[in-house]
DNA sequence: TAGAAAAGAGCACGACCGGTCGCTAATCTC
DNA sequence: GAGATTAGCGACCGGTCGTGCTCTTTTCTA
């Protein structure tokens, strides 16, 4: 069973491209199945649904959005250099693997934050995971390390920052947003390492 | 003419209802019609098309952010009573005029970003006045008034925790999104306004 | 390499999409 | 209150939506 996996996951990766500019939603059958060249029909033998479907949508990005943020970092040292790289590829994740939408768990995210169901509750179980990992790791911008309060309002802003960078860029069409977003994400790395226990 | 102007208000209010749930793309004309109390071929005495209509609500919506966001704002003190009103009324705005769907400027946002057109620039035209409006008035918190540039710094970062707020409060069902946006805001502010000239 | 299993094509369906037409009835203007 | 204007309806159009069904071709497995 390989040529069907392969197909599977290519008709994923459109959906996805597809999704993020258009939402979930907005996706249909006969554009994807025309784009990845099969007929609307042969999509059906790798999904039940529409609703299958955007189960693996959601399930794709989230592997991709792990595989391009949390994994790389991992290779680095615990704490700063780790929070700073994660905060990095984040910024430009949107930015270099999907261009012409902007990062696509930001779309779906929006999309789905007013859908209570299945779906919403897996997307937000594999954001909750992330935003744990990042936490645990702001943690130790300090010694003796923050509290887990601490981290979570450090974690506040940090997303913040790189929605706050998504917005300038695409929708205000901001030249400057990169570098207010750093500057923004360095000085609250500054604050939070030297505040006092 | 005073009857059709208020039905093609009610219309108009309630289709921005369902854009900021299921974004304007997915209005559907038949749905409208029916929650309205017309008929599919009476909204169209109303609108020439369905682009017609997305246009209406974009200026609906700006005019309602507009007049509960800006505008009672300015009947404070120019300056930082002016700033705190303005964070307080934003976050607040999509909670209590938006409950099901979050923040109609954001979600329209989000979804015309990365679709290049008029109605693009219109929203684009009318969150940019918004914002020179915040930063004019940011730029007043210190004595002598911070640059443009600061000022602009400052802005980002109070758009974001707006932003970071309501991914927090809707996607991730965090109970304690405000009080964490209204501490990195207030830390901003104090910061901001005691920076050295 | 034969045969099972999977991948995919073709077609048709009912529902709904945005949109037009001509008609009636309500409303506004003078 | 007469006449013009406009709000609104119902029927209908071509098209597309998601999703069945049957049938053929390709691919994997023993």
């Amino acid at each position: 069973m390989k040529k069907g996996e392969a197909t599977r996951s290519r008709i994923v990766g459109e959906a996805a491209r597809q999704a993020a500019v258009r939402g979930l939603s907005g996706v249909s059958l006969g554009d994807l199945a025309e784009v990845v060249g099969l007929s609307k029909s042969g999509l059906f033998k790798h999904f039940d649904s529409k609703q299958d479907m955007h189960r693996a949508v959601v399930e794709a990005v989230l592997d991709r959005f792990r595989a391009a943020i949390w994994l790389p970092a991992q290779a680095l040292p615990p704490g700063r250099a780790r929070v700073e790289e994660v905060f990095r590829r984040w910024m430009h994740w949107g930015e270099t693997e999907w261009v012409e939408s902007g990062c696509p768990v930001m779309a779906i995210s929006v999309e789905l934050d007013d859908q209570p169901g299945d779906l919403r509750d897996y997307l937000q179980k594999g954001l909750k995971a992330f935003r744990q990992n990042v936490v645990d790791e702001l943690r130790l911008l300090r010694d003796p390390p923050l509290s887990e309060a601490e981290a979570q309002a450090a974690y506040f802003q940090m997303k913040s920052f790189i929605l706050g960078h998504s917005d300038s860029r695409r929708m205000m069409g901001d030249l400057d947003a990169e570098r207010s977003a750093n500057a923004a994400f360095e000085a609250l790395l500054e604050r939070t390492s030297c505040a006092s226990a």
